[in-house]
DNA sequence: GAATAAAAATGAACTGGTTTAGGAAATAAG
DNA sequence: CTTATTTCCTAAACCAGTTCATTTTTATTC
């Protein structure tokens, strides 16, 4: 039971749980080992859990008509991932999810959280701030991209989360800031010339 | 409390309500009017309430440093708008909220929705649910501006939303897909020319 | 319903970022 | 350690979409 605690912390931050609850909570999470390279979610295939990050990196991502490549979001320790369209409609992925590292994940199944969504209200408040959260952040990156150049929107990232950028690959980062890997290293071939 | 009747009608598309619940509901709910290029959010302020459309049309933007207009969203009769990152966290907004014709609201203010969460639980589940189908639309139109071309989100959004294309204008509809109002034009007359 | 302001159209010059094509460096695997 | 594979860099040609400047059309207002 102590592997699966670090999600009871998690939503421990926003909702207080009794140890029965949490006990309870706990029957429903599930370790998951993956090596690097491996997918936990394909397209075409509904997406069955949503995973919290123990440890490793992911990176979810579209692959176009042209078959370019488009991230949609990384994760990293502490930071829950999966396609999401697909897990609340169930209905087949349209995204790949990829270890970029080998990893380890604590999955809850979808049926399983609509089951204890039922048993435990509380965890509907729960839900539904993680949810706003998640809204807003992709509001304003929405914009961001509306407002910002390449090496704005480059910038920013950096300052924002450079933990992550040391550790995925640099055409996952251009795809996730919506340019080319070629661009990607201009800039950045602009910036140390610069200093 | 009949003219607020079509948000409790709303909110009982997700969850059921006993008359009581529905009457408690009601006493926080409150109609506003308000003229043609009225703001109901500006930046610098708060946004204390979110709106539900009975009647009329709404644009969320952000004017960039440029005093370029980006438009996040569009709210026709049955829709909600506020500036979603400033309700939540209730920290100045960064958008204009304005009406595109005279309109009608029901509107609910920010501290009594945290209210009456707590009072009934179950509309935690009701914002949870459009809290989450509102998450992956914001995530497909983010994809979509990363996958297609000007004109792809132009024939996808005149096909899904006519309704809404017909009444905003132009320059607002450029400006939520992402483009210059002059190459708004020039779409267009390419495919007059091409019928 | 004339006057004025706001919105839409047009076209030429321009630019931020892509594409293509290649080579250099770093990682992974036997 | 050596070979293969993946990742990263560079540079020139190119293009989707912008900018700027002007005109036409459509709404608003008094």
């Amino acid at each position: 039971m102590k592997e699966v605690q670090p999600v009871i912390d998690y939503i421990s931050r926003y909702v207080d749980l009794t140890d029965a609850e949490k006990t309870h909570l706990a029957t429903f999470l599930k370790i998951t080992k993956v090596k690097k390279r491996q997918f936990i979610v394909q397209p075409g295939f509904v997406c069955k859990h949503k995973s919290y990050v123990v440890k490793g990196a992911f990176r979810g991502y579209l692959v176009d008509n042209e078959g370019k490549e488009h991230t949609l979001s990384f994760a990293i320790e502490d930071w829950w991932i999966s396609d999401y369209s697909s897990l609340i409609y169930q209905e087949p992925a349209t995204l790949f999810v990829e270890a970029l590292e080998d990893s380890v994940l604590i999955q809850i199944e979808y049926e399983d959280e609509q089951k204890f969504l039922e048993e435990i209200p509380k965890l509907e408040k729960f839900e539904r701030i993680i949810t706003q959260r998640s809204l807003a952040f992709h509001q304003k990156r929405l914009l961001s991209n509306f407002t910002k150049t390449a090496e704005e929107r480059y910038d920013e990232f950096m300052s924002k989360y450079s933990a992550i950028a040391k550790r995925v690959p640099q055409y996952a980062l251009a795809s996730y800031l919506g340019f080319s890997t070629e661009y990607l290293s201009k800039i950045r071939n602009r910036k140390t010339s610069k200093s």
